[in-house]
DNA sequence: ATACTTACTGACCCATGAGTCATTAAGGTG
DNA sequence: CACCTTAATGACTCATGGGTCAGTAAGTAT
């Protein structure tokens, strides 16, 4: 009784060809990356692949999107419901989420939009309006509460929440390109906080 | 008398070839990049071009290469030379030579980089030795001669010269991404370095 | 058990584009 | 001017890899 040459998983598939696809993708970059080899890890046959995804690209935009929501999700509802003094909420859990984000896959996120953007028009706006336009609305819902709270004075800061983020990004591509020459992030990103808020503090 | 079907120009075609390479691996990125476009730009057949770049590898590292040294020797050159304050300086030559670097070759460059550097080691290690770390050096310098005269006082500060620099990187990602959307990078990098300024003026 | 649907396979097709090379002619040399 | 070197051309080759599809068998319904 020979073991059957396949198994039937309709549900599953996805699933694991958009994991798959990430992997190869994060090691190889969208144009270098091969479909065969996405579907070997998978599992899977090239064929059955295009069963699930029309064309390298349709899955290309499966994985950014796969990837995308759940963080982003979290710091907002962190801000949200926090108890902490908009200091301590700085000092504690934000710079946790900044301290976070450059391992994580939303990096090779970054990466793989930093080199095929120009030519996914659709995936960047998807990217904006899921990811960073609200990932900035909530930094600077949180700078704006602080300064109605009297926690903050008024200044350029409040509207200028790519300033609390800019050390992550830097932090962040770094890692991509010279991730083996050592780099702070803690006391970078330490820092940065700590200059702002000595000079937002009301 | 008919006009000669092509002129010898031994000496000026590899710069030629390079500067059209250069725009062309902007629009495309690397892969996506034709050689055969590339010596069209260039007024040139693609069999020249393999006389003088072995291979489109080679073309790629050629063209990294033309592009960086100039601007860094710049700043630091500035920094030395300089006769002003080190408050001063930051809030002049300085910040305008972080303006200048977005919209840049170099944004290019790093854009071209993080597609294609995990392939590309050797040019990573030119590009940090050139660019990164000398640069890095001339402001970490700078910040400590501050320090030594007394302007500025100590901090961790002096020691992470990617603080300043960072709103730097992220107009320039952002930039490469969000071309369209408005991002008020003026007042981001003035109201950095004011932030610097208020924590570490002696 | 038998018939039927469809998930799945893998050998194949073929457009694409990097790289070659036989040939041509520009332009210098004696 | 005749000769020679080599810059320059462009038609060609051939590997690569995205995408297809005829055939196979897993699992389900009757």
């Amino acid at each position: 009784m020979a073991t059957p040459r396949f198994q039937r998983r309709k549900e599953d598939r996805p699933q694991e060809i958009t994991a798959a696809a990430f992997e190869v993708f994060a090691e190889k970059g969208y144009a270098a990356a091969r479909v065969e080899e996405v579907a070997r890890r998978a599992g899977v046959s090239k064929g059955l692949m295009y069963r699930y995804f029309e064309t390298k690209e349709e899955l290309f935009k499966a994985v950014i999107r796969s990837v995308v929501i759940a963080r982003v999700d979290a710091l907002l509802s962190a801000v949200e419901e926090t108890e902490l003094s908009s200091e301590a909420f700085m000092r504690g859990p934000l710079i946790d989420f900044m301290k976070s984000v450059p391992g994580s896959p939303v990096a090779v996120v970054i990466r793989l939009l930093l080199a095929e953007g120009q030519r996914h028009p659709d995936l960047v706006d998807y990217y904006w309006e899921n990811v960073v336009s609200r990932g900035l609305e909530a930094i600077r819902g949180f700078l704006r509460r602080g300064v109605d709270r009297g926690e903050f004075r008024h200044s350029p800061v409040s509207e200028l929440p790519q300033l609390v983020l800019a050390p992550m990004m830097l932090s962040m591509i770094w890692r991509i390109l010279f991730a083996e020459r050592p780099l702070d992030v803690d006391r970078l990103m330490n820092t940065q906080i700590d200059m702002i808020l000595t000079y937002i503090r009301a």
